[in-house]
DNA sequence: CGGACGGTTGATTTGTTTCAACGTGGGTGG
DNA sequence: CCACCCACGTTGAAACAAATCAACCGTCCG
């Protein structure tokens, strides 16, 4: 398909993410003293382990195109995914100031990622403080996110579970300039249901009464949001509890 | 009962719990700087909010005793309960960064505040490394505990979810030097109902079943932990779903 | 080409919610 | 100081949503 850059092409400057993995006002020369400590990596093929859990915690990542999942292991070989990645997400943040990493991150698909050594992002941290900023924003929306990830498991059937993904994920691909209302879920019934606590039949059968309602046009992988409002309109009915 | 102890008495060098809200290491000066921004409140009575979801986030708070509730508003008037919070927890963390705090606190019984301004906390934070890792561990912490709410949500029954809440209470009295297998559960049952996602009823129900198997002894709001290691086995019982 | 994995659909089972009724204890006002 | 009251808690019976079990199909990859 399409030939492969150079290395020296992937900068900062040059990414057409600038500007959300980093702070926008950034002068020119902040921008370079943030690419002397950021590793860009060749594009990894689907399945690869950015990361495991317990391996001791060298890097934050970004990736700069594809997805990845975010997954634990729940003590008995059962894993759980505990998020979703997309370009612009610090990856790594749940395991701050540990000694090693607390989950595993996979890629979903073919993917291009960037690292930052924690020693780099330390001296980095000290000598600008727009950086140190746009660090704590995103370790903040972090905690946000965990957090209605959790609220959201409170008391939701699944449809308004799966509504609510779709919704989720469409905001997503919105603040990344692509098209919120054509998806494509890059991972398995079995990771969505993993993400959502319901079973991977249930995800099946909730997207086929969605599309029946003319709410979604689903085809394998691809999903297009026909009527959002009304998907929207699931997430906030009644908490009709559980 | 007893006697309200002067306000000058309630500083940081004197307080019991020093060493956990701060780092241990700290000398004199640094202690008696923190304290000049840390404004120590009068006990407060049972239901009272320390902030509300939406007000202006001026502050993070301490316990110095007793114990509180996080709760969100999910838009449509229900309350859910995201966690409990106890002496040395950082309360206000979720709302980093932010203009406005993302969820509300109330008391669960009587309880001792100190809150520490947002502008102050900035101050120290640049003075001090060590007050400002201390901040950054404790923000850590907060995440792998959300992290760790949402994990136990997903595809565990009832039974789980309850012996996990006991046991992970147990560890944090023990964290605060009290009997790990005397735990007084200070909120209602509705409470722990709507942290786990579980409606109060099975709370009592599961309760029961557990003291019915000799786990644990309940009366009313008090519960001794009878046998732990069987109650730890029951939250690493082979997630037979749901 | 074949096999395994992902996905869909159907039938059955089950844990938890909901509804309902009844206890109980602590706080407040008479 | 006692009695009332109300929120909290418990227990039972019934309804239900989602899990599980099972069979089948498509397709991607080796």
């Amino acid at each position: 398909m399409s030939r492969r850059r150079p290395l020296h092409d992937r900068t900062c400057a040059l990414c057409q993410l600038r500007g959300l993995c980093l702070p926008d006002h950034l002068n020119q020369d902040v921008v370079r003293s943030v690419e002397q400590v950021i590793k860009p990596h060749q594009p990894v093929a689907r399945g690869t382990y950015l990361f495991h859990q317990g391996d001791p915690m060298t890097a934050y990542y970004f990736l700069r195109s594809g997805s990845a999942k975010s997954i634990v292991d729940d003590g008995d070989g059962r894993e759980t995914v505990i998020g979703f990645l997309y370009p612009t997400d610090l990856i790594g943040a749940g395991s701050m100031q540990q000694q090693s990493y607390s989950n595993s991150v996979v890629t979903l698909e073919r993917s291009a990622v960037c690292a930052v050594t924690t020693a780099h992002l330390a001296e980095l941290w000290g000598d600008n403080e727009a950086v140190r900023d746009n660090f704590l924003s995103k370790i903040a929306n972090r905690i946000q996110t965990e957090r209605h990830a959790r609220v959201r498991l409170d008391h939701t059937s699944a449809e308004q579970r799966v509504a609510d993904f779709l919704v989720e994920l469409s905001r997503r691909m919105d603040g990344l300039g692509r098209d919120p209302d054509d998806l494509t879920l890059t991972m398995s019934r079995y990771d969505i249901g993993s993400y959502l606590g319901l079973a991977p039949e249930t995800i099946s059968r909730t997207l086929r009464r969605f599309a029946d309602a003319g709410i979604v046009a689903v085809k394998g992988k691809s999903v297009q949001l026909i009527d959002s409002d009304k998907l929207s309109a699931i997430v906030h009915s009644e908490s009709h509890a559980r």
